[in-house]
DNA sequence: GAATTTATATAACGATCGATGCAGAAATCT
DNA sequence: AGATTTCTGCATCGATCGTTATATAAATTC
């Protein structure tokens, strides 16, 4: 095997780069994210990474690269913020929750700042605009987010926890619609307060359609 | 007064544009809202609407006034899909479940062919991408849409449809959030049918809300 | 008919697009 | 030390961006 511990800094022999790499990274992250993907130009990069294009050239290959490594540097940084609690949640019920409540908090800047409201991932229009592999990128990138949620549910089902009767399919693209709303709304500027309401409007559709109102009609304060 | 009938056609005295106006801005709407602001170039305009810059600039002004009247168009031609039966429903319940199901049906193509799933206004990035005018529009474009909303919800509350402690703000974010993930997924290829699914669930947050179960849990067959 | 007005076709404008060639600078390797 | 490798700054590449000047064509008005 490779030796795995200090992957970074082999210290190659040439002439060391002289900014940092991932910051430069998050920067473009930043752009991307605020403006999308044509709208941001490569002088728009270069003043905000600080680097000449030569240097952005060397070290991330092209735009298109650039914008597939900061995807990655998104999911890096943000994903956790939506899926931690979601993943160490006890019942079906409650990870979904989780997810709701903590995506209103992230995808508002609630939590950790961020450059603009929404996902990354789930605004991103590359596909659209013509760049084919930087589309299928973020597909790819959507389709594991609702396989996640896929997956819990259907564990929820072999554990009892909801009917097995249950529309897992229907009910997993209901949480991916609220979760996208979410996003464009937090986009628009609505608030984290707000966009926990919401969420908690969207889980009573959980609990009417499991039968089991497990709590009372929350008051939405 | 100026004389109203036939506004248009008052026949000018030069010599007469060869193109028809009003199809080749279906044809720039059609780009605009499939590949977005930034990604469309004149280029693309020009050989859409088979006709040559100069045309496009003395019709239409220039490429933000164009996405204007695009917007304009698309509202003309489109809006009365999801708002027709809305505003002829006789509760508030019908007209929201008539708002979602209708949504589902016009954002996926189901009864007028679209050039791509989702709402032109809802998925623009107009305002992100730099243009701030433009977005301007398309946003007042979407408060115009969750005003509708908000006032059949209090006419409703008014006319003792709905309990008047009910949180019309939060149901109206709701609402707008269901219909909005609706547009990112519709522009994913989600199906009309799927779409419609999401919409039935989301009306049990409704009646949940309200106490109210109306209908039995649906089979969403 | 001639004069006027508007639209089209061709060509090109300066600016910016994404992307590089080149020379010098700064590191490692022998 | 010298040779090699890699990164940086400057300049620039051809292509395309949104937009327009110019000349010609097709209509109306007189």
């Amino acid at each position: 095997m490779t030796p795995s511990r200090s992957e970074e800094k082999p210290r190659g022999r040439g002439r060391p780069r002289a900014f940092d790499r991932e910051a430069a990274l998050a920067e473009a992250t930043r752009l991307f994210w605020t403006k999308g993907y044509e709208a941001t130009s490569i002088a728009d990069l270069t003043e905000a990474m600080k680097i000449g294009s030569p240097s952005l050239y060397a070290a991330f290959g092209s735009k298109e690269a650039l914008y597939a490594e900061a995807l990655d540097y998104y999911r890096r940084h943000y994903d956790a913020l939506v899926w931690t609690n979601f993943t160490s949640a006890d019942t079906a019920r409650e990870a979904v929750r989780a997810l709701l409540m903590d995506s209103a908090a992230a995808l508002t800047g609630a939590v950790v700042e961020v450059p603009c409201g929404g996902c990354m991932v789930t605004l991103s229009t590359v596909g659209s605009e013509g760049h084919a592999e930087l589309g299928e990128l973020v597909h790819s990138a959507r389709s594991a987010s609702i396989g996640r949620v896929k997956v819990r549910l259907e564990r929820a089902v072999a554990e009892g926890e909801i009917p097995g009767t249950t529309d897992i399919h229907a009910l997993t693209r209901y949480i991916q619609t609220v979760q996208n709303g979410m996003s464009l709304l937090a986009r628009d500027g609505v608030s984290c307060g707000e966009l926990r309401k919401v969420a908690e409007v969207a889980m009573l559709s959980w609990d009417a359609y499991m039968g089991s109102p497990a709590e009372p009609v929350p008051e939405l304060t």
